[in-house]
DNA sequence: CAGTGGTCTAGACCACCGG
DNA sequence: CGGTGGTCTAGACCACTGT
């Protein structure tokens, strides 16, 4: 017996061609029954090989038309978003948390009609992290308003009672006011990372939060 | 004949019995072979449901222990980089550049010895977008040293160049000073989305650029 | 219309790893 | 050890879409 060939194998393959330059971006590959003749496999393995160097935007596929080379490749980075808690201990931090203001008002834009805000400090080793300012939907999740948020951060309470939703986040870069430069114990007018999500469950807004980090905060992540 | 049962099919079943709670966070999940049994179809098609799942970060498989819907979701967005010149175009705008400043000298730690320093400006309408502050390193990319910059930005040649390459990125929050408001057209103070790349092919460090939006650039993704 | 990729099936073998 | 997921195969049908 011979060994079978993997379609990591052929994704190699085909990626090394591609990199040395033997495929030049626009190029049009051969059809998968010819490269699995080459390879002596199953069209399906280079038919997973394919995809996957699609999902990586390496290549595009249209039905008829054949794989070619992307003219440039496409270029994506993915980001993990971890709960603000793992996100300290992983540094090696001690992680705290301070409940600064809760009030139940009308909501904001796009969240129903009460809601419920709220804003809180995330410690790293006592020292401020990351700041939070938080509406939560009382239209879509009354059992909010009763909870207890001052010993654990609203996220973590999201995370178990909606844990599978849609969001949306944007970055931005944005300056210290007098409240982020006291909360986060910077000189106002720094220049401060932050972050924006909306969350929907079945089509409703559930929360909205802006979280901005502690001066020099970085996002980093390598593709 | 009846319908074939799709892997999207048992994707989405799945997944709403995980987001409507059936099955909570921590779950065993049937094997393989039962839902294959349940929804009529291959298990094939069932490896490729949990596949994906299993890339949605909503489930985690081992070998024997089974499939166990996860504790909490992997949050991970996914942004994808464009050229400049796309982002601008696909806003609408039209797309304009300018070679501010072109010098080759010692290159700065982890490009080699020589470097190519370039600074540029990309308008959008002939308004200032992004500042970007690029060394290339003439060891790795010696070529570069005699290509004319003046009217083409350094991305889109290396882009034809070495297409396909590893790379570093990270996003911050930076002040404007001086030079970058006057290049930017904003005051001095202001608070900038920036973006840091290093990019290598084989091991080695071909250029690093550092990218500053114009103020109130976001970064927006949905997951 | 015809050629390409997209997917399903039924069966098989195997690697891994929990009990 | 034995059960689970990971993968390959050979074959088939079909959807899409360029020519």
């Amino acid at each position: 017996m011979t060994e079978p060939v993997t379609f990591r194998d052929v994704k190699a393959a085909i990626l090394l061609r591609i990199t040395r330059g033997d495929w030049a971006p626009g190029t049009l590959l051969p059809g998968e029954v010819e490269i699995a003749q080459e390879f002596g496999c199953a069209r399906a393995t280079v038919n997973r090989a394919m995809g996957e160097l699609v999902g990586d935007g390496i290549v595009e596929r249209r039905r008829k038309a054949g794989t070619r080379v992307r003219l440039s490749p496409l270029r994506a980075a993915r980001f993990e978003i971890p709960l603000v808690r793992r996100e300290i201990e992983v540094h090696g931090g001690a992680y705290g948390y301070l409940l600064v203001s809760r009030a139940v008002g009308p909501a904001p834009d796009g969240l129903g009609t009460r809601a419920l805000h709220l804003v809180c400090l995330h410690l790293s080793d006592g020292a401020p992290f990351q700041h939070e300012d938080r509406w939560i939907s009382l239209d879509a999740l009354p059992g909010a308003e009763t909870v207890d948020f001052s010993a654990r951060g609203p996220n973590e309470w999201l995370v178990e009672t909606v844990p599978y939703s849609e969001a949306e986040i944007s970055f931005s870069a944005t300056l210290a006011d007098d409240v982020l430069a006291a909360a986060l114990h910077c000189a106002p007018g720094a220049a401060l990372f932050r972050t924006d999500r909306t969350t929907w469950w079945e089509g409703r807004a559930l929360t909205r939060v802006a979280l901005v980090f502690r001066p020099g905060h970085r996002m980093t992540t390598r593709y």
